[in-house]
DNA sequence: TAGATTGTTAATCGATTAACAATC
DNA sequence: TAGATTGTTAATCGATTAACAATC
């Protein structure tokens, strides 16, 4: 069964502020608590842990441990998950430094410019490839998600080399909009959009 | 009477659209087309429109400089709309530098840092302040809006002294979540929990 | 037991879209 | 007129939350 979108945004916030609880060797937490920190509705957190499974103390609350290792076989794949970044710039250098210093089970690695200057070189622990390398590339070491900081220019030509070599899941960085089909997963982060958005609901409350 | 979150969005992305049909001296446009070219439903982009003001003509669509007038009027501010950016770190150079460049009313007139070595020089037009002076700098320039791009650590910190001195919106590039009193208008860029919102609906298509 | 919690359904809220009237 | 479009209400869909039963 799949589960709703914005349950899987939260469970992704729920294992990350889990961890931290782990290491401070907090065996239990109640969904007020949970809620609390993450600013949602205790009833929201309940809900989500229902969905996957988890099944809470009505005493304790719930397990820690239980819940980071559910959310992660909801959320994990058993084999990782392979990620590209295009468009080794400032903006993709601080997105791969980023990643590689995050602990996910999202793995970025490979980078890919059409700058000589750039391939070949490393970037924070991967390699940055030629763009024209792309396609092999994603077969070889099956990457089903890009990470897209291209200047605008770029982008719509790289979508089209990222779809054709198959790719699965997009992050667009760029403010660029992207057309892609409906089997490709999409996220956008629109700073502009995102600013007048802001801009407007500041205005009016 | 308050528009619709998603509406405000998506009248972003209209007007963004139009400006680059405006200087093509296309007068008109269909919403089919509209709809079209940002993968929206054609109903969606007339009740969008409807809800702002825009009538069109049966023969010939819309006028896209009505459109992007009333857009305008919604959601930009008369003063225009004074932005800080907090933390000149490679993001905070990226962001400022982007913003500085897209032709948008949010005008980005001050960034900040705690880094003496980057206090007093200038970044892609825009002076760096010393986040002493935050405060003062965000009254007397009415800046009502942040964009944080400082290290994890910082950012507790940070926001504490922006919601003291006053402001209303805030963007979070960080990604750690950030607490804030309901009448701040707060948009998270996470992009560990988007990745792994890829990566589910990715392996589940 | 009383009080605090989890578990789950049903109601509500917000956003999208289907349906169709009106117009050129 | 026929066909293509806009304009708008009502139905639908998806997500949140209120209500309350069950449990410790």
């Amino acid at each position: 069964m799949q589960l709703p979108s914005r349950t899987v945004q939260r469970l992704s916030k729920y294992r990350r502020l889990l961890l931290k609880f782990q290491d401070l060797k907090e065996p239990h937490i109640f969904s007020h608590d949970l809620a609390r920190l993450l600013q949602l509705n205790p009833v929201q957190v309940r809900r989500d842990l229902m969905l996957i499974g988890v099944s809470g103390n009505h005493r304790k609350g719930y397990n820690v441990n239980e819940i980071i290792e559910l959310i992660g076989n909801r959320i994990d794949n058993e084999k990782g998950q392979n990620v590209a970044l295009i468009g080794v710039g400032n903006l993709g250098k601080v997105v791969v430094r980023y990643l590689k210093t995050s602990d996910t089970k999202m793995n970025i690695i490979a980078a890919f410019d059409i700058d000589n200057k750039k391939i070949n070189k490393c970037i924070s622990g991967i390699n940055c490839h030629n763009v024209c390398d792309l396609r092999e590339m994603i077969k070889q070491y099956s990457i089903s998600i890009a990470v897209i900081t291209v200047p605008p220019d770029y982008v719509e030509n790289i979508v089209q080399i990222l779809i054709d070599a198959g790719i699965k899941g997009i992050l667009n960085f760029t403010s660029t909009h992207i057309d892609t089909p409906p089997n490709i997963y999409l996220i956008e982060y629109d700073m502009i959009t995102s600013l007048e958005e802001i801009a407007y609901f500041v205005n009016r409350d």
